[in-house]
DNA sequence: GAAATCAGGTAAACTGTTTTACTGAAGGAC
DNA sequence: GTCCTTCAGTAAAACAGTTTACCTGATTTC
């Protein structure tokens, strides 16, 4: 008959101290431990082998230290690798402040039995990343001006007031701008995302049409064309405006898939990428690194978003359980700071004490340009 | 000031019961019910939109129901078709069961604070499904022998005592082997993956060598070669092979990718897959489709495989759980039988009754040959 | 008519933590 | 010698459910 899992009242009467002592140590607001005490205690837990019970810790705060992250109704959405960026980055950052992540799909029977209502009140979850939105999600506005910890990942909807995040699209249109202006291209064509319903796609768009305007090159309307993010109607939309407009020397696509088209379109067109035809692609996916020739694009950091959107979230919770007690952590530092020279709890994990992690001051992820083979110089 | 998330006790002040009731009608353990005091409480639960919560009803049956997935830590594991089918069918699978899943990466921190076991001793979680495990995971042999529910996804360890759950590999180079063998292919060769490192990939070499000589093909050593899984290696293999012996019509590889490199190393050589040479892979991606010539492979279900895993160790949980009270669960279900036309439960989710899952018996999940336009008929 | 059964329900104990408010003892000031 | 701090720690009440054992009144059974 193997006897179940330790309790913190086993440790407690083992050690010869009371379960609230023990607590105390366990979370470390252990000034008012004597440290005989706290390291007999600490040799009780590992003797035990004890670890206190999630689910108990959580019932009095009501927070299971456990993000969503919500995924999209795509088949596949986890085989893609941009959801498995921002995966990685979120999985990293949370891991690192003792919190766990649950995956959701967005499915039907998701919106119907309102679960994302559900999880956050039946404390199953403690907040909601989602990945992925579009505006076909019509149920994100039941969340919209409510303080539910909910914060859409890469895209934002001027109709509902949530909380977004997002990677820095008009400096990457800036930079892709400056420097097709700066290789000595005046005849630019863009291949757009879905015009007028994902906001960060329109974004992109009008920041490169003013960059440009502002070197005093025009970008007409029949030269902006809807590629929908995909490689196929990429491929169409680049076909169609090099048929038009046979005297284009750059086409920057809204991202990667969609330049990865255009390749396709300037080859059965005769056209030689990197030669009489420059490119420039957006995300910076493996395969714009392995295509012919290797793509310059823009690189977005989604694991770096990944990171920010729950770095966050977590700041929100904090925020949401310190309202009163904001004055008494400040001491508990104070105390805490000279004497903390001591040894650490072994067994138990204990997290790190204050986040301090340096956010994005404006929410927007960082991007850059990189130079690899597609573009031309026209100079001299 | 808004009042927190009601209570079951909230529920039965106001429907004038006791919280028994109300925990009873919750959990369908109503056959003691009244149908007038039931349809109260459900009207209260409504009205009060009262949701029980997870970290109470899971303490005293020290369960989150929630399913930790663990992925190896190679770069970008959830940006993989492979596993994201796998997750895909484990998640679909445990939200139908009211289960939830979580997110862990096998890296070195994860193995260094034993996590695996942690999680599952802080009752975070009820049990780990591993995929894409090999044996440099060390830690796997900690588990053995012990009754932890972890199991093992696609892959098995002779070594090890571990629960696992594979693919019908066996199968799969039977039917090509009796396919290739059908359309007149007498000099055959294979790519095979990691040998003497994933079992499977042995299992399928093996059982592919074996059933050609029940078919008097005999396959010697050097017509295997090893394409370590992979597009560029597994170019080289078939590049090798068809230098070696360029009397084969037909190369079978053991898994798509690799498939995918043989097209390279045939084009490359100046044979036309589907024309003068044929491949065969196994695994049946979005890319074999979408291969020239389209290629014929093996479609491992994955998906179901996921669903079959995740359904397996529910089972085993559940089992777990009945120790003593198998008897009454079966007199339950007879009671509960007949009056089981009342209305459900509304907003409390209420898992389906029973499984009722009929799984693979052997625990492998089948598989089939899709035929597509990479194999030449030579008959006639 | 007494005993047994049953339907419908409840009280109280239990799960394992955190947290608040208190206590006893030792040391210092007067 | 008494009073006031401070130190080190504790008792008990939350938190929100589940579960076991019991109760009451009505119907059956003999």
């Amino acid at each position: 008959m193997a006897k179940s899992r330790p309790s913190i009242r086993d440790v407690a009467r083992e050690s010869g101290v009371s379960p609230t002592t023990v607590s105390l140590i366990i979370n470390q607001v252990d000034e008012r431990i004597s440290s005989a005490t706290r390291s007999r205690v600490l040799k009780t837990i590992d003797r035990l082998q004890y670890k206190p019970s999630r689910l108990a810790q959580g019932l009095p705060s009501k927070s299971s230290k456990t993000l969503a992250i919500i995924l999209p109704d795509l088949h596949m959405a986890f085989a893609d690798a941009y959801f498995g960026e921002i995966i990685s980055g979120i999985y990293d950052h949370a891991a690192e402040q003792d919190y766990r992540i649950t995956l959701e799909v967005a499915r039907r029977s998701f919106v119907r039995s309102k679960r994302y209502l559900n999880i956050l009140d039946d404390c199953s979850v403690d907040g909601l990343l989602f990945l992925g939105a579009t505006e076909e999600h019509r149920w994100l506005e039941e969340c919209s001006g409510s303080d539910r910890p909910l914060i859409i990942v890469n895209n934002r909807f001027p109709q509902w007031d949530l909380d977004s995040i997002l990677c820095d699209y008009p400096m990457a249109a800036r930079l892709v701008a400056d420097h097709l202006f700066a290789q000595g291209h005046r005849h630019i064509g863009m291949v757009c995302g879905p015009s007028a319903k994902v906001y960060t796609a329109d974004e992109l768009t009008n920041a490169f049409i003013d960059r440009l305007a502002e070197h005093g090159v025009a970008i007409r309307d029949r030269l902006v064309v809807d590629g929908e993010f995909n490689v196929g109607p990429g491929q169409r939309a680049a076909a169609q405006l090099l048929a038009t407009e046979p005297n284009l020397t750059a086409i920057f696509c809204g991202n990667d898939k969609m330049a990865l088209g255009a390749y396709q379109a300037a080859r059965a067109m005769g056209r030689h990428v990197g030669t009489d035809l420059s490119i420039v692609g957006c995300d910076d996916l493996p395969a714009a690194a392995t295509a012919d020739p290797p793509m310059t694009t823009v690189r977005l950091n989604y694991y770096d978003l990944g990171v920010a959107a729950c770095a966050r979230m977590l700041r929100r919770l904090g925020l949401a359980k310190s309202n009163g007690n904001a004055q008494k952590t400040a001491d508990a530092a104070k105390a805490a700071g000279p004497s903390d020279g001591e040894a650490k709890a072994p067994s138990v994990a204990v997290p790190a004490k204050a986040p301090r992690h340096v956010l994005p001051p404006a929410g927007r992820i960082p991007v850059r340009l990189v130079e690899r083979q597609s573009v031309v110089s026209l100079n001299v």
